[in-house]
RNA sequence: GGAGGAGUGGCAGAGCGGUCAAUUGCACCUGACUGUAAAUCAGGCGACUUCGGUCUACGGUGGUUCAAAUCCAUCCUCCUCCA
Protein backbone atom coordinates (compact mmCIF):
# COMPACT_ATOMS: atom_id res chain seq x y z
CA UNK A 1 0.00 0.00 0.00
CA UNK A 2 1.23 3.80 -0.88
CA UNK A 3 0.29 6.80 0.20
CA UNK A 4 0.25 10.09 -1.09
CA UNK A 5 1.91 11.95 2.01
CA UNK A 6 5.51 11.76 2.64
CA UNK A 7 4.90 10.66 6.40
CA UNK A 8 3.05 8.04 5.99
CA UNK A 9 4.86 6.66 3.22
CA UNK A 10 8.01 6.57 5.61
CA UNK A 11 5.84 5.43 8.30
CA UNK A 12 4.78 2.85 6.32
CA UNK A 13 8.03 1.33 4.84
CA UNK A 14 9.85 1.47 8.21
CA UNK A 15 7.02 -0.73 9.93
CA UNK A 16 5.76 1.82 11.86
CA UNK A 17 1.58 1.60 11.22
CA UNK A 18 -0.09 -0.58 13.50
CA UNK A 19 -3.63 0.95 13.53
CA UNK A 20 -5.33 3.95 12.21
CA UNK A 21 -8.56 5.68 12.91
CA UNK A 22 -9.14 6.88 9.03
CA UNK A 23 -5.91 6.58 7.04
CA UNK A 24 -7.24 7.87 3.89
CA UNK A 25 -8.49 10.83 5.71
CA UNK A 26 -5.01 11.18 7.60
CA UNK A 27 -3.06 10.91 4.47
CA UNK A 28 -5.23 14.04 2.95
CA UNK A 29 -4.97 16.01 5.75
CA UNK A 30 -1.11 15.90 5.91
CA UNK A 31 -1.09 16.85 2.51
CA UNK A 32 -2.84 19.75 2.92
CA UNK A 33 0.14 21.57 5.16
CA UNK A 34 1.89 21.72 8.67
CA UNK A 35 -0.08 19.63 10.74
CA UNK A 36 0.73 18.65 14.62
CA UNK A 37 0.98 15.73 16.15
CA UNK A 38 1.91 14.37 19.65
CA UNK A 39 2.94 11.61 21.23
CA UNK A 40 2.66 11.27 25.43
CA UNK A 41 5.62 10.40 27.78
CA UNK A 42 6.00 9.45 31.27
CA UNK A 43 7.40 11.50 33.83
CA UNK A 44 8.04 9.23 36.49
CA UNK A 45 12.04 8.69 36.01
CA UNK A 46 14.32 10.73 34.90
CA UNK A 47 15.17 9.44 31.69
CA UNK A 48 13.18 7.86 29.24
CA UNK A 49 14.01 4.11 27.71
CA UNK A 50 14.14 2.31 24.48
CA UNK A 51 10.47 1.18 24.81
CA UNK A 52 9.44 4.96 24.28
CA UNK A 53 12.00 5.44 21.04
CA UNK A 54 9.09 4.03 18.96
CA UNK A 55 7.39 7.28 19.75
CA UNK A 56 10.49 9.33 19.70
CA UNK A 57 11.32 8.12 16.34
CA UNK A 58 7.69 8.56 14.60
CA UNK A 59 8.09 12.09 15.92
CA UNK A 60 11.43 12.04 14.55
CA UNK A 61 10.08 11.52 11.33
CA UNK A 62 6.92 13.84 11.38
CA UNK A 63 9.32 17.07 11.86
CA UNK A 64 11.54 15.48 9.24
CA UNK A 65 8.27 15.34 6.93
CA UNK A 66 7.98 19.16 7.36
CA UNK A 67 5.43 18.88 10.67
CA UNK A 68 5.46 19.75 13.86
CA UNK A 69 5.66 17.31 16.74
CA UNK A 70 4.55 17.57 20.15
CA UNK A 71 6.14 15.83 23.09
CA UNK A 72 3.47 15.69 26.02
CA UNK A 73 4.89 15.06 29.29
CA UNK A 74 2.69 13.63 31.72
CA UNK A 75 3.12 15.83 34.58
CA UNK A 76 -0.51 15.75 35.51
CA UNK A 77 -1.18 12.17 34.52
CA UNK A 78 2.22 10.98 36.67
CA UNK A 79 0.39 11.94 39.54
CA UNK A 80 -2.26 9.37 38.58
CA UNK A 81 -0.36 6.64 37.22
CA UNK A 82 -1.38 4.63 34.04
CA UNK A 83 -2.98 1.42 34.84
CA UNK A 84 -2.14 -0.27 31.51
CA UNK A 85 -1.29 -3.63 32.10
CA UNK A 86 0.40 -3.08 34.81
CA UNK A 87 -0.50 -5.83 38.03
CA UNK A 88 0.12 -2.79 40.66
CA UNK A 89 -0.74 0.53 41.39
CA UNK A 90 1.83 3.18 40.93
CA UNK A 91 3.69 5.01 43.64
CA UNK A 92 2.27 8.43 43.07
CA UNK A 93 4.99 11.43 42.64
CA UNK A 94 5.38 14.91 43.67
CA UNK A 95 5.70 17.85 41.54
CA UNK A 96 9.05 18.55 42.00
CA UNK A 97 10.82 15.13 41.63
CA UNK A 98 7.99 15.28 37.74
CA UNK A 99 9.21 18.88 37.30
CA UNK A 100 13.45 17.38 37.22
CA UNK A 101 12.58 14.35 35.68
CA UNK A 102 10.83 16.41 32.53
CA UNK A 103 14.04 18.98 32.07
CA UNK A 104 16.07 15.97 32.24
CA UNK A 105 14.05 14.07 29.70
CA UNK A 106 13.96 16.97 27.43
CA UNK A 107 17.56 17.84 28.04
CA UNK A 108 19.26 14.32 27.06
CA UNK A 109 16.49 12.15 25.54
CA UNK A 110 14.40 14.46 22.75
CA UNK A 111 17.39 17.22 22.33
CA UNK A 112 18.76 14.15 20.21
CA UNK A 113 16.16 13.93 18.09
CA UNK A 114 13.93 16.51 17.62
CA UNK A 115 13.79 20.40 17.05
CA UNK A 116 12.78 22.40 19.23
CA UNK A 117 12.00 26.20 18.71
CA UNK A 118 9.36 28.82 17.86
CA UNK A 119 9.05 28.28 14.24
CA UNK A 120 6.44 26.32 12.84
CA UNK A 121 7.89 22.94 12.50
CA UNK A 122 9.70 23.11 15.57
CA UNK A 123 8.96 20.57 18.15
CA UNK A 124 6.92 21.61 21.29
CA UNK A 125 7.03 20.36 24.87
CA UNK A 126 4.02 20.70 26.89
CA UNK A 127 3.09 19.57 30.29
CA UNK A 128 -0.08 18.43 30.95
CA UNK A 129 -0.22 18.99 34.46
CA UNK A 130 -0.68 23.06 32.93
CA UNK A 131 -4.43 22.53 32.09
CA UNK A 132 -5.18 19.23 34.41
CA UNK A 133 -3.94 20.76 37.17
CA UNK A 134 -6.92 23.62 37.59
CA UNK A 135 -9.99 21.22 36.09
CA UNK A 136 -12.82 22.15 38.73
CA UNK A 137 -14.52 18.54 39.22
CA UNK A 138 -17.93 19.26 39.07
CA UNK A 139 -17.43 21.44 35.59
CA UNK A 140 -15.16 18.66 33.98
CA UNK A 141 -17.63 15.90 35.01
CA UNK A 142 -20.26 18.15 33.86
CA UNK A 143 -18.77 19.25 30.58
CA UNK A 144 -16.55 15.97 29.35
CA UNK A 145 -17.89 13.27 32.10
CA UNK A 146 -21.04 12.87 30.30
CA UNK A 147 -19.14 11.81 26.75
CA UNK A 148 -17.71 8.76 28.84
CA UNK A 149 -19.36 6.09 29.73
CA UNK A 150 -18.45 3.36 32.29
CA UNK A 151 -19.46 0.57 30.10
CA UNK A 152 -17.39 0.92 27.29
CA UNK A 153 -14.56 2.21 30.05
CA UNK A 154 -14.61 -0.89 31.36
CA UNK A 155 -14.30 -3.26 27.94
CA UNK A 156 -10.79 -1.66 27.35
CA UNK A 157 -8.16 -4.59 27.42
CA UNK A 158 -6.07 -2.43 30.36
CA UNK A 159 -8.79 -2.50 32.31
CA UNK A 160 -10.09 -5.49 31.81
CA UNK A 161 -6.77 -7.20 32.51
CA UNK A 162 -6.87 -5.86 35.44
CA UNK A 163 -9.76 -6.90 36.35
CA UNK A 164 -9.49 -9.74 35.37
CA UNK A 165 -6.46 -10.75 37.39
CA UNK A 166 -8.16 -9.43 40.47
CA UNK A 167 -5.75 -6.62 41.20
CA UNK A 168 -7.24 -3.58 42.59
CA UNK A 169 -8.08 -0.48 40.12
CA UNK A 170 -8.60 2.65 41.79
CA UNK A 171 -11.03 4.93 40.35
CA UNK A 172 -8.02 7.63 40.23
CA UNK A 173 -6.43 5.27 38.12
CA UNK A 174 -9.68 4.60 36.08
CA UNK A 175 -9.83 7.89 35.58
CA UNK A 176 -6.22 8.04 33.70
CA UNK A 177 -7.98 7.19 30.30
CA UNK A 178 -10.34 10.28 30.44
CA UNK A 179 -7.28 12.32 31.33
CA UNK A 180 -5.64 11.33 28.22
CA UNK A 181 -8.47 11.34 26.05
CA UNK A 182 -9.06 15.22 27.17
CA UNK A 183 -5.12 15.75 26.78
CA UNK A 184 -5.67 15.71 22.85
CA UNK A 185 -8.99 17.82 23.20
CA UNK A 186 -6.72 20.29 25.24
CA UNK A 187 -4.06 19.57 22.43
CA UNK A 188 -6.11 20.37 19.29
CA UNK A 189 -7.95 23.65 21.30
CA UNK A 190 -4.56 25.19 21.62
CA UNK A 191 -2.28 24.01 18.77
CA UNK A 192 -4.50 22.50 16.33
CA UNK A 193 -3.41 18.53 16.92
CA UNK A 194 -5.10 16.44 14.58
CA UNK A 195 -3.13 13.59 14.98
CA UNK A 196 -1.91 11.55 18.38
CA UNK A 197 0.54 8.46 17.71
CA UNK A 198 1.66 6.09 20.22
CA UNK A 199 2.13 2.15 20.86
CA UNK A 200 -0.22 -0.31 19.82
CA UNK A 201 -1.41 -0.68 23.43
CA UNK A 202 -2.06 2.75 23.72
CA UNK A 203 -4.92 2.73 21.43
CA UNK A 204 -7.86 3.01 23.76
CA UNK A 205 -6.23 5.68 25.44
CA UNK A 206 -6.25 7.55 22.20
CA UNK A 207 -9.37 6.59 20.62
CA UNK A 208 -10.99 7.84 23.88
CA UNK A 209 -9.57 11.28 23.06
CA UNK A 210 -10.67 10.63 19.37
CA UNK A 211 -14.34 10.22 20.45
CA UNK A 212 -14.29 13.06 22.98
CA UNK A 213 -13.37 15.41 20.17
CA UNK A 214 -15.50 14.03 17.81
CA UNK A 215 -18.57 14.50 20.82
CA UNK A 216 -17.58 17.85 22.04
CA UNK A 217 -16.34 19.72 19.51
CA UNK A 218 -17.63 17.98 16.35
CA UNK A 219 -14.40 17.29 15.44
CA UNK A 220 -12.06 14.41 13.47
CA UNK A 221 -9.34 13.68 15.07
CA UNK A 222 -6.94 10.62 14.34
CA UNK A 223 -5.31 7.80 15.93
CA UNK A 224 -2.10 6.33 14.67
CA UNK A 225 -0.10 3.63 16.67
CA UNK A 226 3.25 1.45 16.34
CA UNK A 227 3.70 -2.63 16.32
CA UNK A 228 4.82 -3.57 19.53
CA UNK A 229 8.20 -4.94 19.30
CA UNK A 230 8.57 -8.37 20.23
CA UNK A 231 11.07 -10.80 20.42
CA UNK A 232 9.82 -14.04 18.61
CA UNK A 233 9.45 -15.26 22.36
CA UNK A 234 6.97 -12.47 22.86
CA UNK A 235 8.79 -10.57 25.29
CA UNK A 236 8.92 -6.99 25.16
CA UNK A 237 12.02 -4.98 23.72
CA UNK A 238 13.82 -2.68 25.91
CA UNK A 239 14.86 -4.75 29.09
CA UNK A 240 17.69 -6.69 30.32
CA UNK A 241 18.98 -8.36 32.98
CA UNK A 242 19.85 -4.79 34.88
CA UNK A 243 16.62 -3.27 34.13
CA UNK A 244 15.71 -0.35 31.73
CA UNK A 245 17.74 0.40 28.42
CA UNK A 246 17.66 4.11 29.27
CA UNK A 247 18.58 7.01 26.79
CA UNK A 248 20.19 9.50 29.47
CA UNK A 249 24.18 8.43 28.71
CA UNK A 250 24.21 9.28 33.00
CA UNK A 251 22.18 6.13 33.55
CA UNK A 252 23.22 3.70 30.69
CA UNK A 253 26.39 4.70 29.50
CA UNK A 254 26.85 4.82 25.35
CA UNK A 255 28.89 1.94 25.49
CA UNK A 256 26.26 -0.62 27.42
CA UNK A 257 23.92 1.17 25.02
CA UNK A 258 25.73 0.51 21.53
CA UNK A 259 26.29 -3.33 23.17
CA UNK A 260 22.64 -3.85 24.09
CA UNK A 261 21.57 -3.15 20.14
CA UNK A 262 25.16 -5.13 19.44
CA UNK A 263 23.24 -8.19 20.70
CA UNK A 264 19.67 -8.47 19.52
CA UNK A 265 18.18 -11.12 18.24
CA UNK A 266 18.93 -12.43 14.74
CA UNK A 267 15.71 -11.92 13.79
CA UNK A 268 14.98 -8.62 14.48
CA UNK A 269 17.78 -7.18 13.24
CA UNK A 270 15.83 -5.70 9.79
CA UNK A 271 12.88 -4.51 11.84
CA UNK A 272 14.97 -2.30 14.37
CA UNK A 273 17.36 -1.24 11.15
CA UNK A 274 14.31 0.23 9.93
CA UNK A 275 12.92 1.22 13.04
CA UNK A 276 15.10 3.08 15.05
CA UNK A 277 18.25 4.17 12.12
CA UNK A 278 17.75 6.50 9.30
CA UNK A 279 19.25 4.61 7.09
CA UNK A 280 18.08 4.66 3.71
CA UNK A 281 15.99 1.45 3.17
CA UNK A 282 17.68 0.34 0.41
CA UNK A 283 20.62 -0.02 2.15
CA UNK A 284 18.49 -1.78 5.38
CA UNK A 285 17.79 -4.54 2.26
CA UNK A 286 21.28 -5.23 1.57
CA UNK A 287 21.95 -5.88 5.50
CA UNK A 288 18.54 -7.64 6.14
CA UNK A 289 20.10 -10.50 3.20
CA UNK A 290 22.94 -11.10 4.80
CA UNK A 291 22.32 -15.10 6.62
CA UNK A 292 24.76 -17.01 9.06
CA UNK A 293 27.75 -15.28 10.75
CA UNK A 294 27.34 -12.31 8.58
CA UNK A 295 24.45 -11.09 10.44
CA UNK A 296 26.84 -9.69 12.88
CA UNK A 297 27.71 -6.80 10.38
CA UNK A 298 24.45 -5.90 9.99
CA UNK A 299 24.15 -5.88 14.00
CA UNK A 300 27.09 -3.78 14.11
CA UNK A 301 25.87 -1.52 11.85
CA UNK A 302 22.76 -1.15 13.85
CA UNK A 303 24.36 -0.94 17.12
CA UNK A 304 26.47 2.17 15.21
CA UNK A 305 23.79 3.74 13.96
CA UNK A 306 21.47 4.00 16.77
CA UNK A 307 23.89 5.03 19.37
CA UNK A 308 24.42 7.72 17.04
CA UNK A 309 20.55 8.74 16.73
CA UNK A 310 21.24 9.13 20.76
CA UNK A 311 23.88 9.89 21.81
CA UNK A 312 25.68 11.62 18.60
CA UNK A 313 28.70 10.07 16.49
CA UNK A 314 31.40 10.65 18.39
CA UNK A 315 29.94 8.51 21.40
CA UNK A 316 29.05 5.75 18.67
CA UNK A 317 32.26 5.96 17.74
CA UNK A 318 34.22 4.61 20.73
CA UNK A 319 31.60 2.41 21.59
CA UNK A 320 32.08 0.82 18.77
CA UNK A 321 35.99 1.03 19.36
CA UNK A 322 35.84 -0.35 22.88
CA UNK A 323 33.46 -3.11 21.31
CA UNK A 324 36.25 -4.58 18.68
CA UNK A 325 39.15 -4.47 21.09
CA UNK A 326 37.58 -5.83 24.12
CA UNK A 327 35.45 -8.57 21.67
CA UNK A 328 37.80 -8.69 18.71
CA UNK A 329 40.91 -8.95 20.25
CA UNK A 330 40.25 -9.22 23.94
CA UNK A 331 42.32 -6.45 24.64
CA UNK A 332 40.18 -3.53 26.66
CA UNK A 333 38.84 -0.29 25.27
CA UNK A 334 38.28 3.19 26.80
CA UNK A 335 34.57 2.60 27.46
CA UNK A 336 34.76 0.30 29.75
CA UNK A 337 33.87 1.35 33.19
CA UNK A 338 37.03 1.69 34.94
CA UNK A 339 37.75 1.96 38.94
CA UNK A 340 40.63 2.84 40.78
CA UNK A 341 41.49 0.82 43.44
CA UNK A 342 45.10 0.79 45.72
CA UNK A 343 47.00 -2.09 44.42
CA UNK A 344 49.79 -2.09 46.01
CA UNK A 345 48.03 -3.39 49.17
CA UNK A 346 46.27 -5.99 46.25
CA UNK A 347 42.53 -6.38 46.83
CA UNK A 348 40.58 -9.34 46.70
CA UNK A 349 39.71 -10.41 43.41
CA UNK A 350 36.40 -11.22 45.21
CA UNK A 351 36.60 -7.64 46.38
CA UNK A 352 37.17 -6.12 43.27
CA UNK A 353 33.97 -7.80 41.57
CA UNK A 354 31.38 -6.01 44.12
CA UNK A 355 33.73 -2.53 43.94
CA UNK A 356 33.27 -3.04 39.94
CA UNK A 357 29.72 -3.63 39.96
CA UNK A 358 29.94 -6.60 37.57
CA UNK A 359 28.31 -8.40 40.73
CA UNK A 360 25.52 -7.66 43.49
CA UNK A 361 27.12 -9.75 46.57
CA UNK A 362 30.12 -11.24 47.31
CA UNK A 363 28.48 -14.85 47.05
CA UNK A 364 27.49 -14.20 43.28
CA UNK A 365 31.20 -13.20 43.41
CA UNK A 366 32.52 -16.62 44.61
CA UNK A 367 30.11 -18.19 42.34
CA UNK A 368 31.03 -16.48 39.22
CA UNK A 369 34.35 -17.65 40.23
CA UNK A 370 33.56 -21.00 41.20
CA UNK A 371 32.11 -21.67 37.72
CA UNK A 372 34.95 -19.93 35.42
CA UNK A 373 32.90 -17.29 34.19
CA UNK A 374 35.56 -15.06 36.36
CA UNK A 375 38.50 -13.43 34.30
CA UNK A 376 41.79 -11.44 34.69
CA UNK A 377 42.89 -9.89 32.01
CA UNK A 378 41.09 -12.65 30.25
CA UNK A 379 42.36 -15.48 32.21
CA UNK A 380 40.01 -17.65 34.19
CA UNK A 381 40.96 -17.37 37.98
CA UNK A 382 39.45 -20.20 39.69
CA UNK A 383 40.83 -19.12 43.26
CA UNK A 384 38.51 -17.18 45.29
CA UNK A 385 40.89 -16.17 47.78
CA UNK A 386 42.92 -14.46 44.91
CA UNK A 387 44.52 -11.51 45.25
CA UNK A 388 45.46 -8.88 42.19
CA UNK A 389 48.22 -6.93 42.85
CA UNK A 390 50.42 -4.60 40.85
CA UNK A 391 52.24 -7.74 39.22
CA UNK A 392 48.38 -8.22 36.95
CA UNK A 393 48.67 -5.03 35.80
CA UNK A 394 49.16 -5.14 31.92
CA UNK A 395 51.81 -2.73 29.76
CA UNK A 396 48.54 -0.99 29.25
CA UNK A 397 48.42 -0.06 33.10
CA UNK A 398 45.44 -1.46 33.52
CA UNK A 399 43.77 -4.66 35.00
CA UNK A 400 40.74 -6.18 33.46
CA UNK A 401 38.52 -8.48 35.00
CA UNK A 402 35.62 -9.80 33.55
CA UNK A 403 32.25 -11.49 34.51
CA UNK A 404 30.93 -13.74 31.93
CA UNK A 405 32.17 -13.30 28.07
CA UNK A 406 30.34 -9.87 28.16
CA UNK A 407 30.70 -7.67 31.56
CA UNK A 408 33.75 -6.45 31.74
CA UNK A 409 35.22 -3.72 33.85
CA UNK A 410 38.85 -1.96 34.43
CA UNK A 411 41.47 -1.53 37.58
CA UNK A 412 43.59 1.12 37.62
CA UNK A 413 45.88 1.85 40.42
CA UNK A 414 44.77 4.99 42.50
CA UNK A 415 47.17 7.67 41.87
C1' G B 1 -22.47 -3.13 58.09
C1' G B 2 -22.96 -8.97 57.57
C1' A B 3 -20.98 -13.93 55.69
C1' G B 4 -17.05 -16.49 53.53
C1' G B 5 -11.99 -16.74 51.12
C1' A B 6 -6.97 -15.13 50.50
C1' G B 7 -2.03 -12.58 51.49
C1' U B 8 4.81 -17.11 50.58
C1' G B 9 11.20 -15.44 47.06
C1' G B 10 11.24 -10.93 40.34
C1' C B 11 6.37 -13.39 38.70
C1' A B 12 3.20 -17.75 38.94
C1' G B 13 2.31 -21.20 42.61
C1' A B 14 3.30 -25.67 46.47
C1' G B 15 3.98 -26.26 51.65
C1' C B 16 -0.17 -25.92 56.48
C1' G B 17 4.04 -27.44 63.79
C1' G B 18 10.20 -29.82 63.35
C1' U B 19 13.68 -33.19 57.92
C1' C B 20 11.88 -25.28 55.17
C1' A B 21 16.42 -20.64 52.99
C1' A B 22 11.25 -23.08 51.64
C1' U B 23 8.85 -28.38 45.91
C1' U B 24 7.95 -26.81 40.93
C1' G B 25 7.40 -23.64 36.44
C1' C B 26 8.75 -18.96 34.16
C1' A B 27 12.43 -15.20 34.39
C1' C B 28 17.53 -14.48 35.47
C1' C B 29 23.13 -15.80 35.92
C1' U B 30 27.52 -18.98 34.55
C1' G B 31 29.65 -22.84 31.54
C1' A B 32 29.73 -26.00 26.90
C1' C B 33 28.49 -25.57 21.50
C1' U B 34 28.35 -21.15 18.13
C1' G B 35 28.67 -15.87 15.57
C1' U B 36 29.10 -10.78 21.42
C1' A B 37 22.53 -14.50 18.02
C1' A B 38 18.73 -18.28 18.73
C1' A B 39 17.89 -23.31 20.07
C1' U B 40 19.99 -27.24 23.03
C1' C B 41 22.66 -29.43 27.14
C1' A B 42 25.13 -28.92 32.21
C1' G B 43 25.42 -26.13 36.67
C1' G B 44 23.61 -22.03 39.67
C1' C B 45 19.96 -18.60 41.63
C1' G B 46 18.70 -14.57 50.11
C1' A B 47 23.14 -12.24 52.81
C1' C B 48 27.72 -13.10 55.38
C1' U B 49 31.31 -16.97 56.16
C1' U B 50 37.70 -18.92 58.89
C1' C B 51 32.90 -23.30 54.24
C1' G B 52 32.04 -25.89 60.41
C1' G B 53 28.23 -22.57 60.26
C1' U B 54 25.88 -17.61 61.38
C1' C B 55 22.04 -14.08 60.29
C1' U B 56 17.62 -12.10 57.95
C1' A B 57 13.08 -13.86 55.41
C1' C B 58 6.74 -16.66 54.08
C1' G B 59 1.39 -9.03 54.86
C1' G B 60 2.26 -6.06 60.20
C1' U B 61 2.34 -6.74 65.52
C1' G B 62 1.93 -9.66 69.76
C1' G B 63 1.36 -14.73 71.75
C1' U B 64 1.35 -20.44 72.41
C1' U B 65 5.46 -24.08 71.94
C1' C B 66 11.78 -27.00 73.27
C1' A B 67 10.48 -25.66 68.01
C1' A B 68 5.96 -21.69 63.70
C1' A B 69 5.60 -20.01 56.75
C1' U B 70 2.63 -23.59 59.33
C1' C B 71 -1.41 -22.90 65.68
C1' C B 72 -3.93 -18.50 68.43
C1' A B 73 -5.11 -13.08 68.93
C1' U B 74 -5.17 -8.53 66.69
C1' C B 75 -4.37 -4.98 62.84
C1' C B 76 -3.73 -3.98 57.55
C1' U B 77 -4.76 -5.19 52.37
C1' C B 78 -7.31 -7.77 48.49
C1' C B 79 -11.28 -11.08 46.46
C1' U B 80 -16.46 -13.13 46.36
C1' C B 81 -21.55 -12.93 47.92
C1' C B 82 -25.34 -10.18 50.77
C1' A B 83 -27.10 -5.06 52.66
Amino acid sequence: MTYKSEFLNTLNERGFIHQCSNLDELDKKLREGVQSAYIGFDATAKSLHVGNLTGIMMLYWFQQCGHKPITLMGGGTSKIGDPSFKDEQRKLMDDATIEDNMQNIRNTCFKQFLNYGDGPTDALMVNNNDWLDDLKYLDFLRDYGRYFTVNRMLSFDSVKQRLERESPLSLLEFNYMVMQGYDFLELYRNYGTILQMGGSDQWGNIINGVDLAHKSDQTQLFALTAPLLTTPDGKKMGKTENGAVWLNAEMLSPYDYYQYWRNVDDVMVGTLLRRFTILPISEIEKLEALEGQEINEAKKVLAFEATKMCHGEDAAKNAETTAIKTFEEGAAGGDLPVFEVNLNDGILFIDAFIESQLVGSKGEARRMIQQNGAKINGESVNDPNYKITISDITAEDYVKISAGKKKHALLKRAS
